[in-house]
DNA sequence: GTCTATAGTCGGATAGAC
DNA sequence: GTCTATCCGACTATAGAC
């Protein structure tokens, strides 16, 4: 016992990986007990019942991404007062760049599921997630996204596109059966990785061009 | 009784709505069959059992999809031989229009949730999705971004490419939750909806441009 | 063909031993 | 604190009346 993680985090991770995959309804204590090694009756015992722990795993989610995404805001925060687009451009860049890496990845799928059955039919466990990690981010990319187009462009407007941006590396998340069974592929791994980043990279630059040329106009 | 719909439409409409918004195994077949006003041995008696009718709300999708984008794959075809960008380009954008209004508006939600969940974990259903309207699609508009590129890029690279302009529009329907709050909006209107697909053709405007570029050089 | 009644299974919660 | 044993409700599926 002394040298086993604590008892609630093993349910905790069993019950994220449980949920984002059935759903809810479909991850039955039971099955989430058993993939901890634990009793069911754990969790009642820590959490109190099966509601409970669904939030508390919205909860390690918003603390595990938040911490995931902290260097990249703090780095942004430092040069926040200083209104250069190239810079903003750069930030825009390097964020996007990490969302991809994130939403391919294996270990993401967990909580990605997560997220996106979450958004889909939003409950209690929504507003730890926008609180936490989502809205201030998208708050942030918004700002840069600004600066990066000289201010052409105002928050709304800015806020919209960056949903939109958001889209094409969440797709390749949610919408992982397709682009494997369409291009063929086994699984994703480093070289698919580094391809698909390449393109949404790509994507974004011509984007942001846009926004510049709108700029000079 | 006469002039009630057939029994087992009603109750694929009803499952289609319950199993987009709670999962297979969140919505229950006595919950189906209560909305369907049917009593819940008739899902056994026309579907087998509750696999089945899942199966064929699959099915049913398929179709409705196929033939509301029918019209603008058939356009398409008759100009297939004709290798004009500028037409490619057109047809492109008519294509994310109409998948902005889908995404959109009420009416799909109960689809697009069925979609989204059976993308995330497939079952056998998905193969009737994939198979059925999204392949093809895919497919099709792939070809055309090569077009508009002037053949500029291969057919991988476009693949990837027109997924992840295919995710501009797909995050507003999956991301909606984070798209009302952050915009402060109580539902996507007309207004909201037409702002939506400015930004995404816009989007989809400024990567064209940048694939049209990259030709000249 | 359509519905009612029922059987059999599984889920979440709880009581109580240790 | 942790686990075992048990309760009760909800679910799917089926049998059989009409």
């Amino acid at each position: 016992m002394a040298d086993s993680p604590e008892s609630p985090d093993q349910l905790i991770l069993a019950a994220l990986d449980l949920f984002g995959r059935h759903g809810f309804d479909g991850a039955s204590t039971r099955a989430i007990a058993r993939a901890a090694g634990r009793p069911m009756s754990a969790i009642t015992y820590h959490f109190g019942g099966k509601e409970e722990l669904y939030v508390a795993v919205a909860g390690y989610i918003s603390r595990r991404i938040g911490a995931q995404m902290a260097e990249a805001i703090e780095t942004a925060e430092a040069a926040r007062e200083e209104d250069s687009p190239a810079k903003a451009r750069a930030q825009i860049r390097r964020i996007f760049s990490t969302l991809v890496t994130m939403f391919v990845q294996k270990e993401s799928a967990a909580w990605a599921r997560f997220i996106v059955r979450e958004q889909m039919e939003p409950t209690r466990a929504f507003d730890a997630l926008y609180n936490g990690p989502m809205g201030p981010m998208l708050q942030h990319i918004t700002q840069m996204l600004c600066r990066a187009a000289s201010h052409r462009i105002g928050p709304d407007e800015a806020r919209l596109r960056v949903i939109a941006m958001f889209g094409q590396a969440l797709v390749f998340r949610v919408s992982r059966a397709v682009v494997l069974r369409s291009n063929g592929w086994d699984e994703i791994g480093p070289a698919e990785t580094e391809h698909i980043r390449r393109v949404v990279l790509a994507q974004v630059d011509a984007i942001l061009d846009s926004l510049a040329a709108k700029d000079e106009a």
